[in-house]
DNA sequence: GTCATTTATCATGC
DNA sequence: GCATGATAAATGAC
């Protein structure tokens, strides 16, 4: 039983699954709407990763991640960009 | 694919040399992953210390063929995992149905 | 020393 | 074939 459970731990570690559309949805509206300090605090760490339904570390990677692709290519975030801004200006999260 | 042999990049210290002016700043040193022997070799004297001296640190260093500093930093990476990996351990047996 | 990062690389999804 | 999440070197704050 232990090694049926630490077989599983290992493969739940190796396989990577995509975030839902609403974790997604979540990370980026309060990435764009912090794109000039996208740290959040470990407090708002927890509450996003509360609200997505992931980890703290899910949580930390996934800004880590986002912000060095963000900024290599800003370009190719600028459609995001707007559709973010966008959101949080018709009464998103205020 | 062979840029990577810790013998030319940096000088001993860590400070890079890729420049004469005195000013620059010192370009970031380019990540290299480890070979299979060297990270065997790392595990194995992690397992029986988590904490390395500095002498086993610099006969770990000769042999694999790595500064110091970057067995330093393996070693501290390495606790920092191993920490992970126990709260990952906790967070995944604690809802687990089979216990 | 720890620890949050940056950066490149790895592994997988699709 | 890249997008994406996780991990491995490397840096810097403290």
């Amino acid at each position: 039983a232990v090694m049926i459970l630490r077989s599983r731990f290992l493969d739940a570690r190796r396989k990577r699954r995509n975030f839902s559309k609403q974790a997604t949805e979540g990370l980026n509206e309060y990435f764009y709407s912090h794109l000039s300090n996208p740290y959040p605090s470990e407090e708002a760490k927890e509450e996003l990763a509360k609200q997505c339904g992931i980890t703290v570390s899910q949580v930390s990677n996934w800004f880590g991640n986002k912000r060095i692709r963000y900024k290599k290519n800003i370009g190719k975030f600028q459609e995001e960009a707007n559709l973010y801004a966008m959101k949080t200006a018709l009464g998103g999260p205020q | 694919s062979g840029s990577c042999t810790s013998s030319s990049a940096t000088t001993k210290d860590g400070t890079a040399n890729k420049s004469s002016h005195s000013s620059t700043p010192r370009t970031r040193k380019k990540r290299c992953p480890y070979s299979k022997f060297q990270i065997r070799e790392l595990e194995r004297e992690f397992f029986f210390n988590v904490y390395i001296n500095k002498e086993k640190r610099l006969q770990l260093s000769r042999m694999l063929n790595l500064t110091d500093r970057q067995v330093k930093i393996w070693f501290q990476n390495r606790r920092m995992k191993e920490k992970k990996l126990s709260r990952d351990r906790l967070q995944y047996f604690s809802g687990n149905p089979l216990l």
